[in-house]
RNA sequence: GCCGGGUUGGCGGAAUGGCAGACGCGGCGCACUCAAAAUGCGCUGUCCGAGAGGGCGUGCGGGUUCGAGUCCCGCACCCGGCACCA
C-alpha cells in the first residue's frame, strides 16, 4: 500500500485534509459510517433469518414469503489471513442476497469454516502449538476481517467443522453410511441405499441369494460379517497408494516427482496396497451422472463431472491363456478382429500365475527386456512401474515401455495366438486392468506395436487421405469376419452391438458399462481430522461406537507427526499420530455382549467429510437432538415441483458460489453424501446444490529481478513501459497472490485506504464474476470517486446538509432512471454485477449534471446501490429522512411507459460497412426505412453508381444494402 | 497426456449474429485557483489527412453468412482440475 498511502494517510489521521470540505466522503468517513452500521445491524439482528421450527422459529416472519438459501464455499482458516482474492465470492453472494431480500425473499446467508486440514497440523509439527489453538486463532482473525466487509450474514449460524458438536454429527452420518448398502434393484432398477439390517433380513429369509449359493443359516458369524461387509457403502479395503516411508505418510500423485520421489524431502515413494477406508461412490455413478440434468449448473462443470464419472458402454471379452482366462475390457468390441496382442497392468493378479519358467520358442529379443527368463523380466518391470505416478504412466507421447510375460492368449473371434505383455500404460484401476491391444484403432497400442514389432491390422476403413497412424473415428468395418459372423460393411455402432450379441451367445463375453469413477479413498494418516467413530474387535471386525458416545474426540498426542521409517523400507506400515497414543487406541467397551477390549481406528477422515454437509448444519446449528430439524431442512432445501425444463426439481441450496477448482471433487463428494442421506430418508433434497456458479480467481502480478528473485510487488514502478525495482529492470508474470511471491494485498489495506464499500464496488466492477483477472490497486480509486459523487449528490460537502429537492425530474432524467432500474434488476438477477455498476455510474453521472438533485431519482438510485455499497446507502437513506434500515425496502420497479424510446438510431450499411446513421421513430415500417436509407447521400456516394442487389432491413435498427 | 476454460485499446473490461471498445483506470487538454490538490467539462484503438473524411482493426490460418468479437474447422499460447493441498 506504500505508493497510495502518502496522500491517503494524512487525511486518515486528521479526519479530513486541512483544505478539504468537512463532509467529504473519504476513507475515514466511510470507515466511521461502516462500523456504525455494522454495529447497528448486529444489535438489531437485521440479518437473522427466521426458521420455521426450533429455537429460532419465527413463523410470522416465514409466512407469506418465498425463501432463498445462498451459500459460499466456506474458507479454510489459514494462518496467512485473507487477501483481496478471498472475499470476491462472498461479496457477490452478499450483493445477490441483499438484492433478493429487497425483492421480498426470506434470505438465509451464513459462513462457517472448513477448519480441519494439513496446514494447521504441519504448523503443529513445527511449533508444537495444538492445531485447535492455531485454528481458533485464525478463525478469530478471519471473522474480524470479514466483519468489516459488511456481509449480511446470520452470524448465529457460523460453525466450524472442528466444533465438537459438528464432528458429532459428521461421525453420526458416517455411521449411517457404514450401516447402509446399495440395493441396485430398488426404485425400478435405479437403485437406492438401504439399512444394512434389511440386507441381512433378505439374506436370512432367502429372498436374496448369497453370491456363492450357500444358505445364510450355514454361515459362521465371521462369514456373515464378511458378506455384509462386501455390501457396505463405507468399507475397509487394500488400495494402491503412494507410500513414502521416509515421511511416514501417503502422498498424492501431485506430491510425487517424475523420478518417483517425494517432493518434500526427496525420499523414495512406493506404490503399495495399504488398508484404507473407502466410500462406495461408484454405486451412485449412474445417478450422479443422470441427475446433472436436474440442476442449474454451468454446462462446462456438468461436462467435467460427466467426464470424471466417465460412463462408457463396451464389452468384457474373455481371452483364453492356456487353461486360464483373462477378461479384458474394451469400449470398441467391434475392433476385436484387429486385436494382435494383450496387455495387462503390471499389478494384475493373473501375471504371477501365467509366467512360465522359460521364454517360449520364437520370443523376440526386443520383448524380453534383456532378461534371461520371464520371471526376472516381470519382476524388474514391476519395480520400475511402481515408481511412477498414474498421470505419468498415461502421458501420451512418452516412450512406451513393457515386457512380454512369456504367455500367449487366443483371440476368441479368429483363434489367433497373440502374445501377452505387461505395460504401465494399462492401469489396474480402470476396467479390468487388462486390454486387448488393437494397434490399428488405438494410438497407444500403435506406438507399443511399432516399438515391439507387433502386427497391425486395420478393421475400420480410414477416410481418404488419412495421414495418421491409428484410426479411432467413424467408418466402415473391414477385415472382420469368421465362419460364423461378419462385421464387414457395417458402421462402428452396428458392429459393436452385433459382436456383443455374438459374444454373449457363445459365452465369450458380455456387454458392460464401466466408469472411470473409482471408489472414494476416505482415510488419511493425519491427526487434524475427524476420528472414525468405530472400534475393531480382536478378530478385526468393525463395530460402531454407540451414537450416545459421539463425538469421538481427538486425544492429546505427544507428537503431531507420523512415525517415519528407513526411506527404503518399502514394507513398513504407516503409523499415524493417533497410533502413538496407546491409552486412546486401546479401549474397553460394552457393545452389548459384555465389556471387551477394542482398538480404535487411528486414521482420520479427509477434509472433504465436513464440507459434504456443512450447509445442512447452517439451517439448524443449535439443534442438539439431531443434525437438523426436518422441518427446517425441507423449508430451506426441499424440492419444489417441476423445473422449467420438465425435470423434477431435486431441491438443494438455491445458489452456491465458489471456485471452479472445486468443480469436480468437492461437488461430486457432496452430491454423493447428499444422495445417501436422501436415500436413508434423512433429508428431503436429492441434490445439495440446485444452482451453482463458479467464480473466477483474482490473480496478481509478481515481479522478478534479473537473477529470478521475487521482489516486493508494491515497490515496483512503471517507467516508460518498463517495470523497475530500485532502478533495476524486472520481469512481470501472472501469478496467484501469496506471501512467497511478495504480492499480497489484504482487505485491511483496502479498508484503511478506501473503506469497505469502495472495496466491494471495485471487486464487483472488475469484470464478470466467473472470469479470473489480475488485481490492480491503482484502479480502486475509480470506485471511490463514484461513491464520492453519489454522496455529493445527496449531501452538501461543506455543510453536511441534505441537498435533495422535491421538485419533479425532467422527462429525459426519468427515462434514464427507469432504463437503469430495468437494466440493474436484470443484471443483479443474472449475477452480472460489473455491468449493473456501470449502469449505476452512468445514471449518477446524469444526476451530477443536473442543476438540482430530485428526490424521485436519487432515492431509487440509493436503493439500487444498496446491495453493492450497503453502508453508504444506509447512511444516505437516513440522511434522506428515513428511519430504520433499508435492507427490507422494496427494490425499485421500472415504469414500462418510461422504457419506450422516443427515437432510435438506425445504422445504414453498404456491404456490411456503416455508411450513415438515421434518427427514426421506433415504429417505422420496413418499406419507409428502406426508402430513407436508399435516399441517403452517403449511401449513394458509397454505392458509386453500382446497382443494388439486395436490401436487408431490420427495422428500426439496421439496413444493409448489398450492391450487385 | 487427459478433461474444462480463456485470448478485444497502454490496463481491467462492454457488446440477444447487426454502430467494436459501454463503464472504470491511466494519459492529454480546458475551467476553477496566486498555485497545487480536489472538483467539473472535453478528448483519448491505430494509420493516412490541415479538415471533411478514408484505410486497417477483437491471438493465428481457413470457412459459413447480406453481415462474424460472437457460429463451424484447424493451430498457437495462457489458466484451472487430474482423486492424500483445500
Amino acid at each position: 500500500m506504500s505508493s497510495q498511502q502518502s496522500t491517503e494517510a494524512t487525511s486518515d489521521e486528521t479526519g479530513a485534509a486541512p483544505d478539504q470540505p468537512a463532509h467529504r466522503y473519504t476513507a475515514a468517513l466511510a470507515s466511521r459510517i461502516e462500523q456504525d452500521w455494522q454495529d447497528r445491524w448486529e444489535t438489531e439482528g437485521t440479518f437473522s433469518a427466521p426458521n420455521p421450527a426450533g429455537p429460532w422459529a419465527e413463523p410470522e416472519k416465514v409466512a407469506g414469503r418465498d425463501k432463498l438459501y445462498i451459500l459460499d464455499m466456506f474458507p479454510y482458516p489459514s494462518g496467512a489471513g485473507l487477501h483481496v482474492g478471498h472475499p470476491l465470492g462472498y461479496i457477490a453472494t452478499d450483493v445477490y442476497g441483499r438484492f433478493q431480500r429487497m425483492c421480498g425473499y426470506n434470505v438465509l446467508h451464513a459462513l462457517g469454516y472448513d477448519a480441519f486440514g494439513l496446514p494447521a497440523e504441519q504448523y503443529a509439527v513445527q511449533t508444537g502449538q495444538h492445531p485447535r489453538k492455531t485454528t481458533e486463532d485464525n478463525i478469530v482473525t478471519m471473522r474480524r476481517q470479514l466483519r468489516r466487509l459488511g456481509l449480511a450474514h446470520d452470524a448465529r449460524r457460523s460453525i466450524a467443522t472442528t466444533d465438537p458438536e459438528f464432528v458429532r454429527w459428521t461421525q453420526w452420518m458416517f455411521l449411517r453410511i457404514w450401516n447402509a448398502w446399495y440395493d441396485t434393484d430398488a426404485d425400478g432398477g435405479r437403485g437406492r441405499a438401504r439399512h444394512i439390517d434389511e440386507l441381512a433380513a433378505q439374506l436370512a429369509d432367502g429372498s436374496r441369494p448369497l453370491p456363492d449359493g450357500r444358505a445364510w443359516a450355514d454361515l459362521s458369524a465371521q462369514e456373515r460379517y464378511d458378506v455384509l461387509d462386501g455390501y457396505r457403502l463405507a468399507y475397509v479395503s487394500e488400495e494402491p497408494v503412494n507410500w513414502c516411508p521416509g515421511l511416514g505418510t501417503v502422498l498424492s500423485n501431485e506430491e510425487v516427482t517424475n523420478e518417483g520421489r517425494s517432493e518434500r524431502g526427496n525420499f523414495p515413494v512406493f506404490k503399495r496396497n495399504l488398508r484404507q477406508w473407502m466410500m462406495r461412490i461408484t454405486a451412485y455413478a449412474d445417478r450422479l451422472a443422470d441427475d446433472l440434468d436436474r440442476v442449474d449448473w454451468p454446462e462446462p462443470v456438468k461436462h467435467m463431472q460427466r467426464n470424471w464419472i466417465g460412463r462408457s458402454h463396451g464389452a468384457a471379452v474373455r481371452f483364453g491363456i492356456g487353461e486360464h482366462d483373462v477378461e479384458v475390457f474394451t469400449t470398441r468390441p467391434d475392433t476385436l478382429f484387429g486385436a494382435t496382442f494383450v496387455v495387462l497392468a503390471p499389478e494384475h493378479d493373473l501375471v504371477d500365475v501365467l509366467v512360465p519358467a522359460a521364454w517360449p520358442a520364437g520370443t523376440k529379443d526386443a520383448w524380453t527386456g534383456g532378461h534371461a527368463d520371464p520371471r526376472a523380466a516381470v519382476d524388474a518391470y514391476r519395480a520400475q512401474a511402481a515408481e511412477k505416478s498414474d498421470v505419468e504412466r498415461q502421458t501420451e507421447g512418452r516412450d512406451k515401455t513393457g515386457v512380454f510375460i512369456g504367455a500367449f492368449a487366443t483371440n476368441p473371434v479368429n483363434g489367433a495366438r497373440i502374445p501377452v505383455f505387461i505395460a504401465d500404460y494399462v492401469l489396474m484401476g480402470y476396467g479390468t486392468g487388462a486390454i486387448m491391444a488393437v494397434p490399428g484403432g488405438d494410438q497407444r497400442d500403435w506406438e507399443f506395436a511399432e516399438k515391439f514389432d507387433l502386427p497391425i491390422v486395420r478393421t475400420v476403413q480410414a477416410p481418404d487421405g488419412w495421414q495418421g497412424q491409428a484410426y479411432a473415428g467413424e467408418g466402415t468395418v473391414i477385415s472382420s469376419a469368421n465362419d460364423e459372423i461378419s462385421l464387414d460393411g457395417l458402421g462402428v455402432d452396428d458392429a459393436k452391438s452385433r459382436i456383443i450379441t455374438w459374444l454373449e451367445g457363445k459365452g465369450l463375453g458380455r456387454g458392460t458399462v464401466t466408469y472411470k469413477l473409482r471408489d472414494w479413498l476416505f482415510s488419511r494418516q493425519r491427526y487434524w481430522g475427524e476420528p472414525f467413530p468405530v472400534v475393531f474387535d480382536e478378530a478385526g471386525r468393525v463395530h460402531a461406537v454407540p451414537d450416545e458416545q459421539l463425538p469421538v474426540e481427538l486425544p492429546e498426542v505427544p507428537d503431531y507427526s507420523p512415525r517415519t521409517f528407513d526411506p527404503d523400507d518399502a514394507d513398513s506400515d504407516p503409523e499415524p499420530p493417533l497410533g502413538r497414543v496407546p491409552e486412546w487406541v486401546e479401549v474397553e467397551m460394552d457393545l452389548g455382549d459384555g465389556p471387551q477390549r477394542y482398538r480404535r481406528e487411528t486414521n482420520t477422515m479427509p477434509n472433504w467429510a465436513g464440507s459434504c454437509w456443512y450447509f445442512i448444519r447452517y439451517l439448524d446449528p443449535a439443534n442438539d437432538a439431531t443434525f437438523c430439524d426436518p422441518e427446517n431442512e425441507s423449508y430451506w432445501m426441499g424440492p419444489r415441483g417441476q423445473r422449467s425444463d420438465g425435470h423434477p426439481d431435486p431441491g438443494g441450496v438455491d445458489l452456491y458460489v465458489g471456485g471452479v477448482e472445486h468443480a469436480v471433487l468437492h461437488l461430486l463428494y457432496a452430491r454423493f453424501w447428499q444422495k445417501v442421506m436422501y436415500d436413508l430418508g434423512l433429508v428431503s433434497a436429492e441434490e445439495p446444490f440446485r444452482r451453482y456458479f463458479s467464480q473466477g480467481m483474482i490473480q496478481a502480478y509478481a515481479y522478478r529481478d534479473a537473477r529470478g528473485q521475487v521482489v516486493p510487488a508494491d515497490e515496483v514502478v512503471e517507467l516508460e513501459g518498463e517495470w523497475t525495482w530500485e532502478g533495476q529492470p524486472v520481469s512481470r508474470e501472472h501469478a496467484k497472490m501469496g506471501k512467497s511471491l511478495k504480492n499480497v494485498v489484504t482487505p485491511d489495506d483496502m479498508y484503511d485506504a478506501y473503506g469497505a464499500d469502495t472495496f466491494r464496488v471495485y471487486e464487483m466492477s472488475m469484470g464478470p464474476l466467473d472470469v479470473s483477472r489480475p488485481w490492480e490497486t491503482r484502479a480502486v480509486v475509480g470506485s471511490l470517486r463514484f461513491l464520492q459523487r453519489l454522496w455529493r449528490n445527496v449531501v452538501d460537502e461543506d455543510t453536511g446538509e441534505c441537498r435533495v429537492v422535491d421538485a419533479a425530474a425532467d422527462e429525459a432524467t426519468q427515462r434514464a432512471l427507469h432504463r437503469t432500474i430495468e437494466g440493474v434488476r436484470h443484471d443483479y438477477t443474472g449475477l452480472r454485477f460489473n455491468t449493473a455498476i456501470a449502469k449505476l455510474i452512468e445514471l449518477n453521472n446524469v444526476v451530477t449534471r443536473l442543476p438540482d438533485v430530485p428526490r424521485e431519482v436519487v432515492e431509487p438510485m440509493v436503493l439500487m446501490v444498496a446491495p453493492v455499497a450497503p453502508h453508504l446507502a444506509e447512511e444516505l437513506w437516513s440522511r434522506l429522512g428515513h428511519t430504520g434500515s433499508l435492507a427490507f425496502e422494496a427494490f425499485p420497479q421500472a415504469d414500462p411507459a418510461l422504457l419506450v424510446e422516443e427515437s432510435v438510431t438506425c445504422v445504414v450499411q453498404v456491404q456490411g460497412k456503416v455508411r450513415d446513421r438515421l434518427e427514426v421513430a421506433p415504429s417505422i415500417g420496413e418499406d419507409e426505412l428502406r426508402s430513407l436509407a436508399l435516399a441517403s447521400a452517403r449511401v449513394v456516394a458509397a454505392l458509386d453508381g453500382r446497382d443494388v442487389r439486395t436490401v436487408v432491413v431490420r427495422a428500426p435498427r439496421l439496413v444493409n444494402i448489398v450492391p450487385a
